[in-house]
DNA sequence: GGCATACATTGATGACCGTCAATGTAGGCG
DNA sequence: CGCCTACATTGACGGTCATCAATGTATGCC
């Protein structure tokens, strides 16, 4: 609920600098810190890695709380917050929540780094 | 003085994994969180935005201090948490600091965002 | 209906982070 | 030598974060 990162959308108002980037306006980077800011934990790293790794793409709570050695409420707000951040989505269906990888986030992810 | 997170070395026990990942071990994943930590503010980004961004290639802190609206002290803070984690270079020449990007260092975590 | 399961939410607590004022260090210059 | 400049370091303060215990919500099953 807090406006949502869109990540894939770019910045929308520039859409084709060549190579060359001015610098990098106050609000451009609060935003990309926001993302980078959700991956700046061990847990959500691995959280991620073990989603990805899932032959079917996708995990429920349940399977990521104990190889964590962390608490269910813990992996839940972990989860939430890889989802705000629009890297992973979720989908429940009957009791359990199923988390995967948002695709092409993570491209997304690294080309904002290489591009700065 | 804290290890230097080494960057540019991956994990120089596995090198050429094709595409599959087995998952994360919690020390790399404590390692790459170090990475995106140093990433996860806004001025950060901004610093190193506007040091890739100059010509020469190098900025010194005073260029730095007033662009980002903040203090002397808390700029050297943030330049200092960049070099740590691997991103920037510092060189001292007479009285000045010069900081510049490590070269491949922005594209390393790149790949190591869409390899995860 | 009643109970068990899977997950989300709340509240609290201890640790960490970003910022600044003050001070320390070292090089350049008269 | 003495002073100024550029930068780093220290200490302190307010805010944010990661974690857990307890509780809430909803679905499936008997």
């Amino acid at each position: 609920m807090t406006a949502t990162p869109t990540l894939q959308s770019a910045t929308a108002d520039d859409c084709c600098e060549p190579s060359i980037q001015p610098a990098l306006g106050a609000e451009d980077a609060k935003r990309k810190a926001m993302v980078f800011k959700a991956l700046a934990d061990p847990n959500r790293l691995r959280l991620l890695s073990m989603v990805k790794a899932e032959a079917s793409g996708e995990s429920c709570v349940c399977d990521l709380t104990e190889p964590l050695g962390l608490g269910q409420p813990t992996v839940s707000h972990h989860l939430k917050i890889l989802v705000d951040a629009g890297l992973l989505h979720r989908e429940k269906r009957g009791t359990w929540a199923y988390y995967s990888l948002v695709p092409g986030a993570l491209d997304d992810v690294a080309g904002m780094v290489a591009k700065l």
